[in-house]
DNA sequence: GTATCTGACCTGGTCAGGGA
DNA sequence: TCCCTGACCAGGTCAGATAC
């Protein structure tokens, strides 16, 4: 291929400079080396690009239509040249976060608001990793983070720690177990259970608490979106084991409250697992940092 | 079969001289 | 003054020869 960057910038610097002396200034050339750069594509393309008689320097029909494929795309090379120093510098590249709890929007969100302002250049995406297992996925580098309960021990895998929490039976402030000091899993018995739309052997309050005790809720019934739940909770439509930091929402409705799950309570740590290359990226570990930081804010 | 060396060739640069 | 062009140079590439 005959036509190179290098061309176009050539093309681009003597049509603007309209001096071919000037020009190669600008390029770091002499001006006989840059005459030979527009002779070769001259001599190539059996045509002239420039009106030699002409002072300063004219274009002609051939020399304008490369002038005006060097104006699209060297501004195109120029950002990404940018953009691949940025990735280098890790100040720029891609977030792609799986996370496999429902109630992890709730600090996520806020969190990755407070991220952008930080990391404007960095493109986040979010999956969630319910119908899939994301590990696999993880390892291949096709996403950076998972954020899980249940870390586990896979090589090139790292699972950090974010912050700890407690799962909390929610109900209304009208509730016959309001004025429980804690929920036993036999109170559940004769209970609405509300959970998300997800396999039951991946629910905690099943696989801790309930499943253990041999305990099945009168009912049990299936919400996909938080506020949703929270509605039916507030309404006296059920109950809901979900973790504390939910009930510290802007959006949770006042008169919702939460009781420990057992004498002990039922706690846990979140994790955030990613490729053990990848922990020292700037953006991964500022995000890290930043989620680390969720529960102190408060 | 693979690695290394060598020479021919190509590309892109400078320098110097000349023409418009 | 500005640009073109021929001569020349430096560095990279490629293919063939040679050694292991």
């Amino acid at each position: 291929m005959i036509l190179e960057i290098r061309h176009l910038r050539a093309i681009y610097t003597i049509a603007r400079s309209k001096n071919l002396n000037q020009a190669a200034q600008k390029l770091h050339l002499t001006p006989s080396a840059l005459s030979h750069q527009i002779k070769t594509i001259e001599n190539h393309f059996e045509t002239t690009l420039f009106f030699r008689q002409h002072k300063p320097l004219g274009l002609t029909d051939a020399g304008q239509r490369l002038l005006d494929l060097a104006e699209r795309v060297l501004p195109l090379v120029e950002n990404t040249e940018h953009e691949l120093k940025q990735i280098a510098n890790g100040k720029a590249g891609r977030l792609f976060i799986t996370i496999e709890c429902h109630a992890c929007f709730e600090w996520l969100l806020p969190t990755l608001e407070q991220y952008r302002k930080q990391w404007p250049d960095i493109h986040i995406d979010i999956k969630l990793g319910m119908s899939f297992n994301p590990l696999p996925a993880l390892s291949r580098g096709e996403i950076d983070l998972v954020i899980s309960t249940d870390p586990v021990d896979k090589p090139g895998l790292s699972f950090l720690t974010l912050f700890p929490y407690q799962a909390l039976l929610v109900m209304n402030d009208q509730h016959p177990l309001k004025d429980k000091a804690f929920i036993n899993a036999e109170d559940l018995a004769e209970q609405t259970l509300i959970t998300y739309p997800v396999e039951r052997s991946r629910l905690d309050v099943f696989r801790h608490y309930l499943d253990p005790a041999n305990v099945e809720p009168a009912q049990v019934r299936q919400v996909e979106l938080t506020t949703m739940m929270m509605q039916l909770i507030a309404v006296g439509q059920g109950v809901a084991a979900l973790p504390d930091w939910l009930l510290d929402a802007p959006t949770t409705a006042q008169s919702l409250i939460g009781k420990p799950l057992g004498a002990k309570g039922m706690h846990g740590m979140l994790h955030a697992a990613c490729r053990d290359q990848d922990i020292e990226t700037p953006y991964i570990s500022a995000f890290i940092e930043l989620a680390r930081g969720f529960k102190n804010k408060k």
